[in-house]
DNA sequence: GGGCCCGCAGGG
DNA sequence: CCCTGCGGGCCC
């Protein structure tokens, strides 16, 4: 008896939404934010970085946190046959345009055309400001801001963005250490994190490990990334990273990925998007065929940071799944 | 579209 | 040194 799939991710998006809510209510009154005109939608003519006229934000432990950091358990122990049901994406790399588009600023040293090899080797000569330079001028292992990277900047990869000290690993979703905590995450989305919810200052974030990244016949262990075969433990350095970032509510780096089938999400690349807090942490079944284990985390973005951009085309089957009223998904 | 291969940055 | 890890390019 095969277990409904959709009822199960439906039923982990509830708990998800849960968390995320619980945050909304334990979020302390904040003044609203003047909203004068709320843009940035479709068509970014020119550069977007407005709304940041102050500072930098700070990278300060945020004060208001008194939450305690519980890792609760929940079981489950459901399993299934079928796997998540891959829903159509409409981002793609469509639209990629690289001589104009919604960049805060546009870095020379990466194209969508070059191929990493050139792209790692430095560019020679290019002294001076380091925004430049193909190699880093920050420590990606700082908590809180990077000098210089505003909140809304955008990369065309994973790799420019390392380069930039924002999230070092190419392609682990997390940074951290088991000891300090979590210095930044991506959120990328992908077929096994597909019941975390993203509410833009809230969202849900699935650990790492579990995975067997075993390769093809010739090569083995050529994977980076696999389908989820064990369950995931909070043993793992990339998830102990954010359940320390759970005690000690120092700022985490967010960026979002194209491939993140949210609202908030960017169209293509790779977009900064400031400083959260990792409110919780827990244990839940994972979105893999089998019933895996994974470790969730909950995100609670830190106040007085620019707005998010939107998309406001972005018909987000996540939250109509989790709206209670509507329910006239039938497929 | 999927399969395969690759370089890389970290951490143990 | 080894292994992991929500990339990315290329080929089919």
């Amino acid at each position: 008896m095969p277990i409904d799939f959709a009822a199960l991710r439906k039923k982990q998006m509830a708990e998800n939404a849960a968390r995320l809510k619980k945050l909304d209510l334990d979020h302390p009154i904040v003044p609203p934010r003047p909203k004068p005109t709320p843009k940035v939608a479709s068509k970014p003519s020119r550069k977007r970085k407005d709304s940041n006229t102050s500072g930098e934000l700070e990278a300060r432990p945020a004060k208001m946190a008194k939450n305690a950091s519980t890792v609760t358990e929940i079981d489950a122990s459901v399993a299934s046959e079928e796997g998540p049901r891959r829903s159509r994406r409409t981002s793609g790399r469509a639209s990629l345009n690289y001589n104009e588009s919604n960049l805060t600023r546009m870095s020379p040293r990466l194209t969508k055309t070059m191929r990493p090899q050139l792209a790692s080797k430095k560019l020679s000569g290019q002294g001076g400001s380091g925004l430049m330079l193909n190699k880093r001028v920050h420590d990606p292992k700082t908590f809180g801001a990077i000098p210089g990277i505003e909140v809304g900047t955008w990369w065309g990869s994973r790799q420019e963005c390392s380069i930039d000290a924002v999230h070092a690993p190419w392609v682990a979703g997390i940074s951290g250490s088991r000891t300090k905590g979590a210095n930044s995450v991506v959120l990328s989305g992908g077929g096994e994190y597909h019941d975390d919810l993203d509410m833009g200052h809230t969202f849900t974030y699935t650990g790492a490990g579990g995975r067997d990244l075993k390769g093809t016949a010739n090569k083995p262990k050529n994977l980076r990334t696999a389908a989820q075969s064990s369950d995931q433990s909070f043993e793992n350095a990339c998830n102990a990273a954010l359940l320390k970032s759970v005690k000690t509510q120092l700022p985490v780096r967010v960026v979002r990925g194209y491939k993140l089938e949210s609202r908030y999400a960017p169209e293509t690349g790779y977009r900064y998007d400031g400083l959260y807090l990792v409110k919780e942490a827990w244990m839940a079944t994972g979105m893999n065929p089998h019933g895996y284990k994974v470790c969730k985390f909950s995100f609670q973005r830190i106040d007085g940071q620019p707005d998010l951009p939107e998309r406001e085309d972005y018909e987000s089957e996540e939250e109509r799944s989790v709206t209670p009223e509507i329910e006239e998904t039938s497929d």
